[in-house]
DNA sequence: CGGTCATATATCATTCAGAAATATACTTTG
DNA sequence: CAAAGTATATTTCTGAATGATATATGACCG
């Protein structure tokens, strides 16, 4: 979703600055699966105001800087609903962590596993901070997304946990072979009678 | 991870043309977490073949458009080591899905009741795709990825089976409370007594 | 024989992410 | 107590990426 759409989907929760749109957007619930940066907000709002989907307020504030609060306005409400009523295109994931596993034969074993472990532990804390968002849980709509996001996070942690030492001993394991096998590269490839040299290589 | 780096991952599994390296990034596996697009590659291989990462040999072929195949130098497999061997930032997760679910309660329920049905229906025949992908099953670190897709969308779509009828249920009597409020505005907010002029108006 | 599909590369406008610059005020730390 | 860091708030800029389009070839199809 463009970063204007997004924009007006955090303003149809109430009013907002720039800058509280883009905490909203890295906040529980909607920063589990929406981002926008400082770079694209702003422009859009300003965009936005010429358009007359957002009305714009210049408020002076005591003890902080100034910030200038937007509101949707009708035809704000309209854009919105007609940029939500369209069939939503596939998901978009992108995840170095799984790279990394992917090619996990081409980098040391101790390595893999240390982010293994703490890709866990930031799933751990993630669902931990998910337990007590009781603003998720108002509405039917945030309530669903909600359990959707701890399903999720918990499905991903449950396979890292279980997986995680058979993951290990296997790389282990498929290193020791590489490098008996350019220790005698004569028993190469094909049904080579690899058992002497595996009992002297422990 | 950079379009540049994603080039030498897929090259390092042997050598391809860029319209090979898009294949492999939107194919299973590699597809389910990383993408870039044609107008990303062929300026990336541009500049990892100055740079002497990769050596690019032009193949005309009959009965098909010439192409210029690419493979990993030494050099090139020394500097995606280093790219890989950096902890992985956190996992980017767009979904234009879940921003309409989050905002259900604006929009018409037989609309987000589609929407999930068709989500159901993607995240079956995904997994049935993945059940029969062979050579995601040959080494350690692409059977651990597959796995972990697997279980991500078993869980998601789990999830949507197990909701989606009391999701739909929770919005149609929203809705109907909602009409039942405009019906009767002495109960809304703050006790306005417009109710006379409600019920001309209707 | 036109239409569409798969292969193959190149290019370009728009959009976006990420970072830095600027400003104010409170809090923490040595 | 001063320095450093954190939180609020906006603006601006660069480099990178997306998505679309243009170009070319041959296959397959009705």
């Amino acid at each position: 979703m463009d970063v204007r759409t997004l924009c007006l989907a955090v303003l149809s929760g109430g009013e907002a600055s720039g800058y509280e749109i883009r905490k909203a957007l890295q906040e529980a619930p909607l920063g589990h699966f929406q981002d926008a940066a400082y770079g694209s907000i702003y422009p859009a709002l300003l965009r936005l105001s010429n358009e007359g989907l957002v009305n714009g307020t210049a408020l002076s504030q005591e003890k902080r800087p100034d910030k200038k609060v937007y509101s949707l306005t009708a035809s704000g409400e309209r854009a919105l609903r007609q940029a939500l009523m369209v069939a939503p295109g596939p998901d978009k994931f992108r995840s170095d962590f799984l790279l990394i596993l992917y090619l996990a034969d081409q980098l040391p074993a101790e390595f893999i596993i240390d982010i293994i472990d703490e890709r866990m532990a930031e799933y751990e804390s993630c669902l931990a901070e998910m337990d007590d968002c009781d603003a998720c849980l108002e509405q039917p709509g945030t309530r669903f997304v909600h359990g959707f996001g701890q399903a999720w996070y918990r499905a991903a942690l449950d396979y890292l946990r279980e997986n995680r030492d058979r993951f290990a001993a296997e790389l282990v394991e498929m290193k020791r072979r590489r490098e008996i096998s350019k220790e005698t590269p004569s028993s190469g490839e094909k049904a080579a009678p690899l058992t002497s040299s595996v009992l002297i290589g422990e």
